[in-house]
DNA sequence: GCAATAGTGTCTGTCAGACAATATAGG
DNA sequence: CCTATATTGTCTGACAGACACTATTGC
């Protein structure tokens, strides 16, 4: 392909406007639910509709970079876990130019979804309704004060992509883990499942299944200030695989 | 984000130089092993390297579009499962200018596989070895006559990706289908599976599997030209649901 | 002791692997 | 009948769900 590509390199689509964007899916457990934290847009197109937050990819930044940053910015955040969702390129998605967003999925604990809320007090955390429809998923609201937010873009469909991946990787990674401290108990970490995979999960099936899988390992120590026995804690361990 | 955003929206980074492709795995199996079609790359950078097909996305085109039309002018392949992988996007990945690569995998059987060597002498088919090395996969290279091929670009981390979507989706996802005719035999399907997977499967075992699914349905008809009995043919049956 | 939750033991149904038995094609 | 492969039957072990039981804390 010597020619063809030589001459490819110089087709015109190169010089077409074309900007590259990442958006980032923040998202935490609130009151048992995925919430995510979206921006209200202010200027058109989209005007008064509700965002992802994300931003141009610099020059020479990398686009896990690119994600990081907007991580920083625009949530003050400083670490996360971070993985690449899905790149959307449909010409007209915005209607001004040419814009190609790659998605990304951050996963928050709640201190970090709590220091982000601090951080931008225009994040507005919206509970994710996923109707579990069928097995495979299907559209995805965004609900905030008992309503349904209008979404921009094509965000929607970026939601409906991020939580099918964490409910395909939940079983067989520690994808989970991401959104408790680092020291958590085993009801904490069932409840974490609940939430993502929207159903109840049987108690000792989940902790023989935990324990089982040598992605925990106990602390030693219990958690404090209950009322009751209080639980062991754990910590996941890295050393064993995956993810 | 108001001002904030326009102001981004005028960030020099939206006219520096930058290019967006799609480079496609073009997957089948041969003699029992996942295979690639590959093009000698006659210029520089990379120059001798091998590299996956792919074409610069137009002005007006989709991402699923162009990498169709990719499929079509450089394998003549008509119709193909095809589903995103992955986008890379880091600044240095290409020595001339920022290029951002989406990489798509596409899935050929046996027919549309001859048909794309017919159709482009210039692709070369190259196994896949895969060190079955842990569980998440490791690196990968692509063997031609008993030779591990030069790659080009970060193409090797494109090949390791497929790879990893294609195993993590077997099980769940009909996937499987797309590297047969539209009527197969059971122990077809199970060599597809045992190539993909890369261990031997049970036959009674994946006999029931694959009834239980409800993925599949008899056609009625046995397969022919065979010394001793014929197997039942099967059709995939799309009415189930999933991929 | 009481309330509340943590953690364990046990039964049972589902399902995959192993392996053997039966079925059927051509010769 | 013989060979080679398809297809089915059955046993067994791994494992998840259900549910009841025991353990431990604050009060």
């Amino acid at each position: 392909m010597t020619e063809d590509d030589f001459l490819s390199r110089y087709d015109p689509s190169e010089f077409a406007p074309l900007a590259l964007t990442v958006d980032i899916v923040l998202m935490g457990l609130r009151e048992g639910r995925p919430t995510v934290l979206l921006l209200r847009r202010d200027a058109h197109p989209f005007q008064d509709r509700w965002a992802l937050p994300g931003g141009f990819v610099a020059e020479r930044e990398g686009l896990d970079e690119a994600a990081g940053r907007v991580l920083r910015d625009k949530a003050r955040i400083e670490s996360a876990h971070l993985e690449q969702l899905y790149t959307f390129g449909a010409p007209e998605r915005d209607p001004r130019m040419r814009i190609v967003s790659v998605a990304y999925l951050a996963l928050l604990n709640e201190r970090a979804f709590g220091e982000a809320l601090l951080g931008n007090p225009a994040l507005l955390p919206a509970t994710l309704e996923v109707p579990w429809a069928g097995e495979q998923g299907g559209p995805v609201s965004a609900v905030a004060r008992g309503e349904a937010l209008p979404l921009a873009f094509d965000h929607a469909a970026i939601l409906a992509g991020a939580v099918l991946r964490l409910r395909g990787k939940l079983d067989y990674s520690p994808v989970g883990f991401a959104f408790l401290p680092a020291e958590f108990t085993l009801r904490q970490l069932q409840d974490v499942h609940e939430a993502i995979s929207g159903r109840a999960l049987n108690k000792p099936a989940f902790r023989r299944r935990m324990l089982d899988k040598g992605w925990i390992r106990p602390t030693g120590t219990r958690e404090a200030g209950t009322s009751f026995r209080p639980a062991e804690l754990f910590r996941f361990d890295p050393a064993s695989k995956g993810d």
